[in-house]
DNA sequence: ACTTTGACTATAA
DNA sequence: GTTATAGCCAAAG
């Protein structure tokens, strides 16, 4: 058993998703090792593909490949574009691509100790 | 059941 | 530094 089925694998990937603070970003590969499925990281994509119609709402726009550049844009609505919601937060964004990633890339590890924090 | 595609990543040239 | 190719896993056609 303890095969991550779809369903969980997003949920994981939602999860994980939301606990990406204000003003930061990750990558797809980042969260796909996080949650032990290292290497899957178009499953990630895939999954946040259907986040649209998640509730809550799961803040897509927080995470970009590796390179930083915002492949998913085309995805979300033109009403609320990926690169405007990222500058809504203080992430500055030209041509698709994030300025100073290392500076506002998070790493999900991060959240493994939060959540590990909380739980006592 | 097989083939193609996809919001990716790493390595090689 | 960039560009090209291979590896990756699962869903959709």
């Amino acid at each position: 058993m303890s095969k991550l089925a779809g369903d969980e694998f997003k949920q994981a990937v939602y999860d994980l998703t939301r606990l990406i603070p204000c003003g930061r970003v990750t990558s797809y590969g980042a969260i796909a090792r996080c949650i032990g499925s290292a290497g899957s990281a178009r499953r990630v994509g895939w999954a946040l593909n259907q986040c649209f119609h998640e509730t809550p709402p799961v803040p897509a726009h927080r995470v970009v490949n590796r390179n930083g550049l915002l492949t998913g844009a085309v995805h979300f609505s033109s009403e609320a574009p990926m690169a405007d919601q990222l500058e809504a937060e203080g992430v500055h964004v030209v041509e698709n691509q994030i300025v100073n990633l290392e500076r506002v890339f998070w790493e999900p590890w991060t959240a493994a100790e939060l959540m590990d924090n909380a739980e006592l």
